[in-house]
DNA sequence: TTTTGAGTTGTTCGA
DNA sequence: GTCGAACAACTCAAA
């Protein structure tokens, strides 16, 4: 192997072990960091961004400006240890062949992701290093249960949540997370690297993201001030406070775990914390658990079907008759569906990069079932503009919605958006908020502005048609096309 | 192998 | 206003 000067000069010391971040971005309760800061061999923290990866779901703008401040956080991290992170961006493979000549480095560790393209990539990682002198380690850790532990009776993945996670379940607690010791044996020499600034992930011309900070506090310790702050408060009315959009019961933790910034299994323990410490907790957490397990479900789904984010799961939908209307879609896009609960939500995202759960399942009805648009029109659309997208959660969710995932919603459970919204955000605090043009049309009202008497509109504001759009379906004649188009799915 | 019970989140209709 | 039943048939998981 030829040797570059840098690595000449580190002839001599002991070769340092390059480890490879991804979609882990913390420094605790990270085994393969762990492994490498343990054996006493300095080590190289890089993080490579690779657009051009071959199936790869390129990041969208919203998890790109998110990118920027975890890494930022993370740096910081390294940086209180006296370690540098190392970031590249370009092609993979010949990056890290660089890095390693760079280097001198023998080792590369990295932990696994599940997205197909991201395991073609570890396979191509290890064929490049295999005949050369360096050994690749990959570690779990971004799971609670990695897919090849969890099997039903005949040795088959689980289609079905509910026996996955009482199989989950089963073992007992998970490990408790370890934090990483404070030693880092640090490598001496500088090592090229590229600067964050200069990869432009932050929106500018216009900034949209300029409210986020307020919201959001990309990095570990944002994670854990996330899972604090939903245990003193979400936690205790969790079960039913999880459905109000307007209440701030869910822990928002998504895109933390997206970016790996906290381990599961540390959110699983925090939580089991809270539970021992008051009893009257313990089915609260038990539902809050089973949310960790959709997370693991969905990527142990994506694991071993890994088409699930091109195609139907359900192979009878694979012929369903979806409907491309560009105009429904822009509408639906931009919140101006004319029903307030699915414009408050696509409005909430495009304007926060997230939306609430409740509110995720009535849009993506909404699209799937009343405007009778593919599901991946609006899984793009959600991987473009959430923080926490993320491959596996989406597609298994958009799917789940439609009916075409597995253990999917039977086909008649059509949600209807006024009525959700009269159930859901009760005082419409939620609406109001973000259809502000509604904000002083009375309840009875504001879930279906166009049955107001006019005399009603005229006194708050409303003209329908003009600051607030007529609906652009209705209910029930959307409703029986849907239903129409699923038992058209049963006659061959 | 066959059988049996069950399957995240809903809506509508009629009594 | 409240409540229970119907809304398909199928696949999965386990006994």
């Amino acid at each position: 192997m030829i040797q570059s000067p840098l690595a000449a000069v580190a002839i001599g010391m002991k070769k340092p072990i390059i480890y490879w971040h991804r979609q882990d971005l913390r420094t605790d309760d990270l085994p393969g960091l762990q492994a490498a800061a343990a054996s006493g061999r300095p080590v190289i923290p890089c993080y490579i961004l690779d657009d051009g990866a071959p199936g790869h779901w390129a990041m969208g703008g919203a998890s790109r400006w998110w990118l920027h401040h975890s890494l930022v956080s993370l740096a910081d991290d390294y940086a209180s240890r006296g370690v540098v992170l190392v970031l590249r961006r370009g092609e993979t493979v010949s990056l890290l062949e660089q890095l390693v000549q760079d280097t001198g480095a023998d080792s590369i560790f990295f932990s696994r992701m599940y997205e197909p393209w991201a395991s073609d990539l570890e396979q191509k990682v290890n064929a490049a290093f295999a005949e050369q002198d360096v050994q690749v380690k990959r570690y779990g850790g971004s799971l609670v249960f990695e897919p090849e532990t969890i099997a039903n009776l005949s040795g088959k993945p689980y289609k079905v949540f509910t026996p996955f996670w009482r199989r989950c379940r089963a073992g007992g607690e998970p490990a408790v997370p370890k934090a990483l010791a404070q030693t880092i044996t640090q490598w001496s020499q500088p090592v090229p690297g590229e600067n964050l600034a200069d990869w432009q992930l932050c929106p500018r011309n216009p900034d949209w993201s300029a409210q986020w900070h307020h919201m959001w506090s990309p990095g570990t310790q944002g994670a854990r001030a996330k899972v604090a702050s939903f245990l003193r408060q979400g936690i205790t009315n969790y079960s039913e406070g999880r459905n109000q959009p307007a209440l701030q019961c869910t822990t928002r933790l998504s895109p933390h775990l997206a970016f790996g910034e906290i381990s599961p299994r540390e959110v699983w323990h925090r939580a089991r914390s809270a539970a021992a410490a008051d009893t009257g907790l313990e089915g609260q957490v038990d539902k809050f658990l089973s949310e960790l397990g959709w997370r693991e479900f969905s990527h142990h789904l994506l694991h071993h079907f890994p088409d699930i984010p091109e195609r139907a799961f359900k192979e009878q939908f694979r012929r369903f008759p979806w409907l491309v209307d560009k105009g429904n879609l822009l509408a639906w896009q931009r919140g101006q569906t004319g029903y307030p609960m699915v414009d408050a939500g696509m409005r909430e995202l495009w304007q926060t990069g997230f939306m609430h759960n409740r509110v995720r399942m009535i849009v993506a009805s909404f699209l799937t079932k009343h405007l009778l648009i593919h599901w991946r029109q609006g899984a793009n659309w959600f991987w473009d503009t959430l923080l926490d997208a993320n491959l596996a959660n989406n597609s298994s969710g958009w799917q789940w919605v439609a009916g075409s995932g597995a253990d999917a919603s039977p086909y008649f459970r059509i949600f209807n958006p006024i009525t959700q919204g009269e159930k859901f955000d009760v005082g419409g605090e939620y609406i109001r908020q973000w259809v502000p043009e509604l904000s002083r049309m009375p309840d009875r009202y504001l879930n279906c502005p166009w049955e107001a008497p006019q005399s009603v509109l005229e006194s708050v504001g409303v003209a329908l048609g003009d600051n607030y759009p007529f609906p652009i379906v209705d209910h029930k004649c959307a409703r029986a096309s849907a239903l129409a188009a699923l038992a058209s799915l049963g006659e061959n």
